[in-house]
DNA sequence: GGCTTACGTAGGTGACAACTTACGAATGAA
DNA sequence: TTCATTCGTAAGTTGTCACCTACGTAAGCC
């Protein structure tokens, strides 16, 4: 999760993100997205999301595809909802012991 | 949105929500838990999870209280579910374009 | 074999963020 | 008013990260 969220705290890598959601593009592509970075930083930021579970690379002669991957937001999301639950519990637990 | 992801990337931001989802803390309570790190440290980490609206202050005399607002994450799980409908909605393309 | 295309890696620079010690502000008690 | 308690702010240092240019690798084409 620590690597899910040092991934995504990034906004270009998030904007990578939506870019392959929905479609499969190669790391040209993506990198044409932003005309004011250089492409070996896009290449960079393909490695953190790859290495992050958040993208998947297939590789197809000189090229190089890459689409999103959501199950990676798993554990994240999982740590989120474990704080809805434990609010809901505070919550129940002052009304109880409360009662207005 | 990008404040929340700022303020959750650190290790001990996140443990410090963790702390005070169930229950309210003064920042004296917090720091104690962190016998490896200055106060005033504690103190930044603090200001930084309410700037991002995570945590809510309160006041009392010389202490101040906190606790978590999980509404705050709302955004980034919107985020993230736009993730998980637009990869069905693309697979969903796929299964009909190409039935096996 | 040479050349092009597509992409990643290496190494160095600048900015930012987490940390520290020292100090200040505000409340409460003697 | 003086002192202690609780906590934040200021200022400086260090490590990390995003970025660049230069170079390397691997596949396809002539």
């Amino acid at each position: 999760m620590q690597a899910v969220l040092d991934a995504m705290v990034e906004p270009r890598r998030r904007e990578i993100l939506r870019l392959v959601r929905s479609a499969e593009l190669t790391a040209g592509a993506i990198a044409a997205h932003f005309p004011d970075v250089a492409r070996p930083t896009v290449s960079q930021h393909l490695r953190v999301l790859r290495d992050a579970g958040l993208v998947s690379e297939r590789r197809e002669g000189t090229r190089r595809f890459y689409r999103s991957r959501p199950e990676a937001f798993v554990p994240l999301v999982a740590f989120i909802e474990d704080f809805w639950d434990q609010k809901l519990a505070a919550l129940k637990r002052v009304v109880e012991e409360e009662p207005s």
